[in-house]
DNA sequence: TTTT
DNA sequence: TTTT
């Protein structure tokens, strides 16, 4: 089929400290959970009510999972937009399983930090967010983790 | 937690007649599966690859539910904007599963047709849409199904 | 014509504290600019650019006028969906001039609040986050900026 | 600044055919309009009403000018994921104008086109749409035009 | 006019 | 498991 979008807006908050594996033709996935919440007042009792919804991120793009190597932490706000996957893997009875995954792949994808600069406790990402972090490749500058990144900018070496 | 968007926005082809359940409160689910699809180029052998993703829909808006009732059926192509919602259920054996769900609800979500008036055969959509609408401007004539439908419409009443 | 889907999905910086106007017949509008902006780098110089966009907001949902007006200020960063329009006016010499505006109205239109509690500085909006926020009917409490609104809430009497 | 988000997602038709026009640096922009529209029943009469907005469109991707050349015509609906820019002009008063346009460029831009095959009339899009693809699990077969394009195609020359 |  |  063609015509089809096929696209998930997230602002939520990690919640663990992210993991990067590693596949054996080179590339890797970033993951972590991201959590969203709603709050309503219920209908019937009138007290406030909250619902935590969890979503699995899986990050493949090259330079955004550079990106969540260095600056995304447990209790970071991001700012994501990717596309629903889900996959099918067997559990340790083989029986057949799926989970459902956001997925950050090549174009369409970004990844976005909505903490201000300096905030974020817990781990630090490196350390020195104190002003700009220069590129491995000396590309381009950057001035801290409140910064938006596509995975166009692959096309330009290092994306910061 | 707040500050946090939930959002899912799909355009596909729904992959059979919706399912329609009453609740014992008087509330219903519809519920059907939604196909999007994307092809690309293999980077190696250089052949066109195509993979079509399936995604769970559950609308529990009350004005919705009749739309789709009415309206959708296996290969309407529709426009989605609902949020991602994962629930835990037991399977016979007893162990947890989760299924992941674009859900419509209340607020937030969205259903249009995308399908010409009178295309997509199958079961009939009830028959009755008149009054074609001219559209301003040197825009093509359209009428019918090809209607946008949103929660609030159930102030409303019947949303057309 | 029908079948359409018109979005706005912003997140950015409040340019200045918004303004609310009162309509003769009890509506109100308030609007603001919110700026949005994306950095690259030049292919020929290697040189970094930033390019600011200023987008007008106008808000017409009653709910989401009263969180503007208790806690959107200049500097506050927000997520924001809502619906382009255009609008014609005359200048002071009768020449025809259109303004493209992103309007929050009733259904579908999002405002949440992105900065951390107590943060945002500028003009205090009122003074008092320090803890939940009594809503004037008594309605919802809300603990600080960090909320979503949506205009369903509207519904439910007073947001918040 | 940083930290920011800036997309418009629309789904209408067009208004007229497109026009390309070239820059002397060998880049193009293909221009045309795309009306969305919405219906609803006004509280007071009780009359459904309707009100279509025009958005000006400006691609300037070099895969997505190509595909709007071959492919959009007056009539053509639209799935566009693009970006708010306004531009300052000066009228032949000398006066300062400013156009809000919905921009496709570079990444994270997208134009589906959502007819069917063979529908749409007016301009013939060339014809050789070459292969069906057949829908999975129950789908409806299509195929043509109905096709999504991203500006990362451009990596693979013409992107189908 | 914001923000980094 | 996050956040407020």
């Amino acid at each position: 089929m063609a015509g089809s979008v096929n696209k998930v807006i997230l602002v939520g908050n990690v919640g663990q400290d992210p993991e990067v594996r590693q596949f054996q033709n080179g590339g890797q996935v970033a993951s972590f959970s991201l959590a969203t919440s709603e709050t309503w007042k219920d209908k019937n009792t009138g007290e406030r009510r909250e619902k935590t919804e969890w979503h699995r991120i899986a990050v493949f793009s090259e330079g955004l999972v550079r990106v969540v190597q260095n600056y995304v932490k447990k209790g970071s706000k991001l700012y994501i937009e990717g596309q629903l996957e889900t996959r099918k893997w067997q559990d340790k009875d083989g029986q057949d399983r799926y989970t459902t995954e956001v997925v950050l792949r090549g174009f369409n994808s970004t990844l976005t930090m909505l903490d201000s600069r300096g905030e974020g406790g817990g781990r630090s990402a490196g350390g020195d967010f104190g002003g700009y972090s220069q590129g491995g490749g000396g590309a381009r500058q950057m001035s801290g983790p409140q910064e938006s990144f596509a995975s166009h900018d692959l096309d330009d070496e290092i994306p910061f």
